[in-house]
DNA sequence: GTAGGGTTAG
């Protein structure tokens, strides 16, 4: 087979590819007596495109194997690979060999390296390799941005996004997904509102995904008209399904459950098929709204109508459904049926049911299974101590915060913040240091009097052991 | 002919 007939051969590979046909494209690579580097980069790319990970690692061995040294092709193909497949070990020796290979500073390699990295939960080691890097893109921005809060660091995307600008890249779809689901998490609602206007500017409002996250951000900044407005305003978006489900999610967070039936209801008259995300959405609605049975049927459809198989997320809303409904005993046992493996989260949304319903004994014992998953879980040990409060069992609340102490686990103190006029105040517990700290306590004790008069009878017996030794020492060593 | 970043739920 002489080099030009390879060449026609990888046409035809990428074609295929291009047009979602990787069986056709397998086939075709298996013909070929002769390939090249560019045959075998395209079948490994499409296997990564379909999220067929495991299968594109073990090619790009087998391609290792027969003698064809990677390119920076296969490399950010690969370390992609790694990424979606949270293999931090793989990862990290394909990145070793950029390293040796003189393609670490590559562009596409390096965003892919720190994509990686980040995917894996190492935020740092991602930024040093961006901050490495003598040339930058948007899309090396957007790794970046994207790393930041996918970790947790919101605030950090955000400051980014502006240094971005300053360095005179253009924010894209991509971009502007980010810093909106930083917002959100903030509830930063004035900044979002400004890159809302940016978005309209940069002509991006026909981007399903931009739409779906400008949706998820107003309904947590607390805007719910808003975000009514802007999925009512919605062009011809290819992608309806999306907005469909990030706006049932929105009635749910508002506790408009009847709302977020009927958007359903209209899908299925419209009969656009709901995914696996869409009945996510809808669980969550009924579970906040007080829905039980409404979401007992629709975990049933899901399953049996639509097909769709219970991922561990299902099966922690429906947990959520029948613990706030008070059934504790029938969360436990589906728990205990499920057909996935229950992960920290599925537990710990039972022991929250424990808790409003004070269930010290269940509680217990769902530590323990916790404990199993997450032995330094903090957020667990409170959750019991103030279950045992609750039920004013005052010799197990200090036997929790014994053990704690025993297996040094600290809790992170809670914080709260809220924008105002461009300006983000924040507070700790106990926290004094905010320069309108008197005005501000002599107005929350107005209010809680005239929610006493209401009829509000606050929770005291967990609120008074709500507060532990780190809170304690924070609250004494705040600057007044 | 082959390459990198994002989405809704929790």
């Amino acid at each position: 087979m002489p080099e030009r007939n390879v060449m026609s051969y990888n046409i035809l590979i990428g074609g295929y590819i291009q047009n979602g046909e990787l069986g056709a494209a397998i086939e075709v690579f298996k013909e070929m007596g002769r390939r090249n580097s560019a045959t075998w980069n395209a079948v490994i790319t499409g296997l990564i495109k379909s999220e067929f990970n495991g299968e594109a690692l073990r090619l790009f061995t087998k391609m290792h194997g027969n003698g064809f040294l990677p390119d920076a092709y296969t490399l950010g193909s690969v370390l992609r690979g790694c990424a979606g497949l949270r293999d931090l070990i793989k990862g990290t020796q394909v990145h070793g060999y950029a390293i040796r290979s003189g393609l670490e500073m590559d562009l596409v390699v390096g965003s892919s390296t720190a994509h990686m990295y980040m995917r894996c939960g190492i935020l740092s080691e991602g930024q040093r390799v961006i901050q490495s890097m003598p040339v930058h893109n948007v899309v090396a921005c957007n790794t970046l941005i994207a790393g930041l809060v996918q970790n947790g660091c919101a605030t950090g995307a955000l400051d980014q996004y502006y240094i971005m600008k300053i360095a005179g890249f253009q924010p894209d779809k991509i971009t502007f997904v980010s810093v909106i689901s930083s917002c959100s998490e903030l509830s930063t609602l004035g900044q979002g509102q400004q890159i809302h206007a940016e978005v309209i500017k940069a002509g991006a409002m026909s981007v399903a995904a931009v739409i779906s996250s400008l949706i998820s951000m107003y309904s947590r900044c607390g805007c719910l008209d808003d975000a009514v407005r802007v999925f009512g305003e919605r062009g011809r978006a290819e992608d309806d399904l999306v907005l469909f489900s990030s706006m049932i999610a929105a009635y749910g967070f508002h506790g408009k459950g009847e709302e977020a039936i009927e958007l359903f209801n209209r899908m299925e008259r419209d009969r656009l098929e709901a995914n696996e995300v869409t009945f996510l959405s809808l669980l969550y609605s009924c579970s906040h709204c007080g829905l039980k049975d409404k979401g007992l049927e629709f975990f049933d459809m899901m399953v049996k109508k639509y097909g769709i198989e219970p991922h561990v997320k299902h099966c922690t809303c429906v947990v959520d459904l029948l613990g706030r409904a008070g059934c504790l005993d029938e969360a436990e046992a589906f728990i205990r049926s499920m057909p996935v493996e229950p992960d920290a989260i599925t537990w710990k949304t039972l022991l929250s049911a424990c808790k409003i319903h004070k269930n010290t004994d269940m509680a217990k014992r769902i530590v323990e299974e916790i404990l199993k998953i997450d032995p330094q879980d903090s957020a667990s040990y409170v959750l019991l101590s103030n279950t045992q409060a609750c039920a004013e069992r005052w010799q197990d609340v200090s036997d929790v915060r014994r053990k704690m102490r025993e297996r040094m686990v600290k809790k992170e103190p809670g914080i709260s913040w809220f924008e105002l006029r461009n300006q983000v105040h924040h507070f700790i517990m106990g926290d004094k240091s905010h320069p309108n700290s008197e005005d501000i306590d002599s107005y929350l004790q107005e209010l809680m009097a005239e929610l006493k008069s209401l009829g509000y009878a606050p929770d005291i017996g967990a609120v008074l052991h709500d507060m532990d030794v780190e809170e304690k020492g924070i609250q004494l060593d705040t600057p007044q």
